[in-house]
DNA sequence: TGCGGTGTTCAGCCTGACGGGACGGGCCAT
DNA sequence: ATGGCCCGTCCCGTCAGGCTGAACACCGCA
């Protein structure tokens, strides 16, 4: 069963240029804090990041100040803060493609009766920041928060095949590119290979290359001023979404993203 | 014309014991993108901490690692990065009473026909987590991510009054009482009043304490186990919410809040 | 062609972050 | 009770590494 992926202390990516170790620590902290594990306590993190408790507790500390993290007065455990969501709002609040989003996806929901997610990239991963989940009994879930491999899903590739070519080959090869299913890319030839298709169609499919019995389409939704990409996605179990309707239903996200990016448009006024 | 605060460098809380200061500014740094300012140069933001350009400048390297900052390639300026949307998110999804909250204050929204916001405590002030907005022409904003001081808002002063005293008064003096209004309590001792008196009937008043023309009304809701404290509030126009309306709609307010409640006790499994 | 604004780089000094180790308190099973 | 084991907290000596000021490159404007 595919997860959602938790921080991965050894993964991250370099910018050129030397950091400030003792920020990176604290950041490798707010990171650990993910839907899967939202509680921490001081020895876990020290465990989980390899580092002295007294260090992760100078940390914490300054972190709590800032209410970015609070620990619980009895439990003595420690969670993220208020100021955590604070940030959130700001980002999504400014960032104008975000904004008004919700109504699209509600009707691409309702128009296609299966799970919609939207995505965009954070640190070599897609981040899923909306979705609205199917109705049916059988459904993908949709769970806002969590991030998942470019790779192997039809709204990494999608972001993918937007980007130039050598910053999508450095993203995937930062990532590194494991069998999530029988069905993944596992090498970049063959994963550029798929790209083009996408680049030349204008939309990216997943054929259970992610989970099984799990197909998707998705469409990039990209910001012309200011850099920005994003993607949407339709995803299913494959007994409703056989080869043509998935055709279909590629329509009906490419024109979904096509209006959301229009209407992000208006709005930079 | 009130305004929703921006950072401000001096006022931050001691908890005791010494703090990484690198992290401290690192922090600052994040603390500075707001809704009212979510673009920063370099420069501006060295002005606006205080810092050296070079110091800001590692710090924001470091942070850009992360993807908790982004520079604009072309404008070079900087911005929140999605992982800033990744921890809001994990927050909210992990705080049980944030959790499933809009449909309460949806159907409290369209049963008032006023504004309704949520708001939790941040840093000695009120962080707005989630809004309704009324439809009426005139109606108060509701922002989410925007943060208002204590002493001067109904939200404020019920979240207060479920607090310890002791701990109430020194989140109210480190931020202390500026008069934002002519009607806003200055002093400890007449805001520790009042406060007696939201305590006895359980909900809060704000009339044109925070902004001439406006009334509130707001109820705590407390999470039992686990400390946590938001609180609720209805407001609009003082031409709407004359005083025997403020009578029923705090009876709506603090009928809502238990509601929310309980709901967020029965989803503790 | 300068000037004021931006962001970036570098290297040396000295601070202040780091981490080993000691401590105190719950909790559980012995 | 008693020990073991986990938790978080504290302190202080050491020396890596963060901080900074100055120099630099760039851009747009006058």
């Amino acid at each position: 069963m595919p997860q959602p992926l938790q921080h991965d202390p050894r993964s991250v990516p370099l910018n050129g240029g030397p950091e400030v170790s003792s920020v990176r620590k604290a950041l490798e902290i707010l990171a650990s804090f993910s839907l899967e594990r939202p509680v921490w306590t001081l020895s876990a993190l020290s465990r989980h990041l390899d580092l002295p408790k007294s260090t992760v507790h100078n940390l914490l500390r300054t972190l709590q100040t800032f209410d970015f993290v609070r620990q619980d007065p009895e439990a003595r455990n420690y969670r993220l803060g208020p100021r955590a969501l604070e940030m959130g709002l700001v980002f999504a609040r400014s960032t104008e493609m975000l904004a008004g989003v919700r109504p699209f996806l509600r009707r691409l929901a309702e128009h296609t009766g299966e799970t919609i997610k939207m995505g965009i990239l954070s640190n070599d991963r897609v981040l899923i920041v909306a979705a609205v989940e199917s109705a049916h009994q059988l459904h993908t879930r949709g769970d806002t928060g969590t991030r998942w491999p470019l790779h192997s899903t039809s709204l990494g590739k999608a972001i993918l095949s937007a980007l130039p070519e050598d910053e999508a080959r450095q993203m995937v090869e930062r990532y590194g590119l494991p069998a999530v299913t029988p069905h993944t890319a596992t090498s970049w030839e063959s994963l550029e290979r798929d790209l083009r298709q996408i680049r030349t169609r204008g939309y990216a499919l997943d054929l259970e290359e992610n989970e099984r019995g799990v197909r998707c389409v998705a469409a990039p939704v990209v910001d012309p001023l200011r850099g920005s990409i994003a993607a949407i996605s339709v995803s299913g179990p494959k007994v409703r979404l056989e080869d043509d309707r998935l055709v279909q239903l590629a329509r009906d996200v490419v024109a979904a993203a096509r209006s959301i990016r229009a209407q992000a448009q208006v709005e930079e006024s």
